[in-house]
RNA sequence: GGCGGGUUGGCGGAGAGGUUACGCAGCGGAUUGCAAAUCCGUGUAGACCGGUUCGAUUCCGGUACCCGCCUCCA
């Protein structure tokens, strides 16, 4: 059997991977807030955890691994927009209207991560859907003594549980030191968090044993892990952002209410994004999400490639220059793995680079000597072992399907007639128009070879005749 | 203030306590009427200061700078 190797942020080392069920590998990734559109950095996590989906399927079988990634919507941005749209006259209820918005936005999110390649999650859950699994998971919290009930809200009770802070580094006492938050009245310890808060008439609610209200953010995932996982699992994965507060509350949770369990084992966090070298921010001006650079015609396969190109676990910078060696080197790629079928297993040296706590550049660099060597099936298959070159390479990197053989013999003739006048002029002239129009024009002693290029405009080799 | 991460050759970006990373760009060569494409060759890098060691870019400590989290943003 393969060896994984996987950093764990719980215990802030490289660790041989094992899982509690060989047939039954179980990994929870944190999803999207169905608010909008997925920015790019959405969707790091999303290309991250589908590498290792695929490794994990790859080693333990493709049937023998379990991925669940929820859908967050329960959210106050998703009210604020279906409120607006019942102020602009929308029909419906309000509850319709967040229903709605949510479809939209997960459906929007759908089609931008297919469109990187990603395969779907075993099961993405809507929180939406285990409200009741939320309050019962709240009432044993409260039942257990973890958790207590103010003024509407339902509190846990940090106090309650010793372990608070392990995750991230932190310990309560340092917390309160640095906190900058106001802290309000009801809680008992100032790091005290929502489990349930309530919800005034004009907001999304469900009646419960503390009157009508909905879940605070963290209590979803350690519900929805606890319904398709059970209390112990093997990984847990999201953005580094999420260490804290959002995974130390979690693991508070889970463990509190299961304490039979042992929540996740391996815990993964990926880096943040930075665009140019800068935080993206909507204040910078460099914000941008996944369609719009899929709109500006910067395939999938390219923001997938440039992810790849970075180790999860460091900051990686999106640069337009990055995206154009991205696009060259898959061109050249897909050329050649186009001449192989599909079915080749990917390389050892690949597989065993991936299963180094995911070294996906290694792969890449595999993936470039397999190209020297002309490797296509080995180059297919260990491209596809990390979520590129699906099905027959995609239309943007095929070469357009002209018919060039009139320019060719044109071009030819009047090459050999220049050979014995030693005037290229001509030849010249014909070359220089047809580089203008975006065609590579390869002369050599076996003949005259055209070959259109990414630009290739056929409007302009009209009149070249 | 607390916690965590980073700093590698022109650019991007890895691994490894001592032997070529790799890619892009550049340079030299082959090839070419000239090019392109392709192939071959080519880079005394490792923020700074100490320490451990026969030997450190790689381990340890410190300094500087950058970034993230501590505000339901992946």
């Amino acid at each position: 059997m393969t060896t994984i190797k996987l950093h764990n942020t719980k215990t802030r080392r490289k660790e041989v991977f094992t899982p509690l069920n060989p047939d039954n590998v179980r990994m929870y990734v944190c999803g999207p807030t169905v608010y909008d559109r997925a920015h790019l950095g959405n969707a790091r996590p999303v290309v991250v955890f589908d590498v290792l989906f695929r490794l994990l399927r790859h080693v333990y079988g493709p049937g023998h691994v379990t991925y669940v990634r929820n859908f967050t919507d329960v959210d106050d941005r998703i009210n604020e927009t279906a409120q607006k749209r019942r102020a602009a006259g929308a029909p419906g209820t309000l509850e319709e209207l967040i229903t709605e918005r949510s479809d939209e936005t997960i459906g929007w999110y759908h089609d931008d991560m297919d469109e990187l390649g990603a395969l779907r999650p075993t099961h993405e859950p809507r929180a939406t859907a285990y409200i009741g699994a939320m309050i019962a998971m709240i009432e044993d919290l409260i039942a257990s003594g973890h958790a207590y009930a103010a003024e509407g809200h339902v509190l846990f009770a940090v106090d309650s549980y010793s372990n608070y802070g392990a995750l991230s580094g932190r310990t309560v006492e340092d917390m309160i030191a640095g906190a900058r938050v106001e802290v309000a009245p009801y809680k008992r310890n100032p790091m005290d968090f929502v489990l349930w808060k309530p919800s005034s008439d004009d907001l999304p609610g469900w009646d419960s044993p503390w009157g009508r209200g909905r879940p605070g953010w963290h209590i979803e995932c350690s519900a929805m892990a606890q319904e398709l996982l059970g209390a112990s699992f093997d990984i847990h994965g999201g953005g580094i952002d999420l260490q804290f507060p959002h995974h130390e509350n979690e693991i508070a949770q889970s463990c509190c209410a299961h304490p039979e369990g042992g929540f996740a084992s391996v815990w993964m966090h990926n880096e943040m994004l930075l665009v140019e070298g800068r935080k993206m921010s909507k204040s910078l001006g460099n914000f941008f999400t996944v369609r719009d650079l899929l709109d500006q015609g910067v395939p999938g396969e390219v923001i997938r490639y440039v992810f790849l190109m970075t180790h999860y676990r460091k900051p990686m910078d999106w640069t337009a220059e990055k995206a154009a060696q991205a696009e060259a080197t898959l061109r050249k790629w897909y050329a050649l793995a186009a001449q192989a079928p599909d079915g080749t297993a990917p390389s050892q040296t690949a597989i065993e680079a991936l299963c180094d706590d995911l070294n996906t550049h290694a792969v890449l660099s595999e993936c470039h000597q397999l190209a020297l060597a002309g490797d296509a099936a080995a180059l297919r298959g260990t491209m596809q072992l990390v979520g590129l070159m699906q099905a027959e390479g995609p239309a943007w990197a095929a070469a357009p399907v002209v018919d060039l053989s009139a320019q060719s013999d044109r071009l030819a003739a009047a090459r050999d007639t220049a050979m014995q006048t030693k005037d290229f002029t001509q030849v010249d002239r014909l070359k220089a128009a047809l580089l203008a129009a975006g065609v590579e024009v390869r002369m050599s002693k076996a003949g005259v070879e055209l070959v259109p290029g990414p630009d290739f405009d056929p409007a302009r080799l009209e009149g070249l005749e």
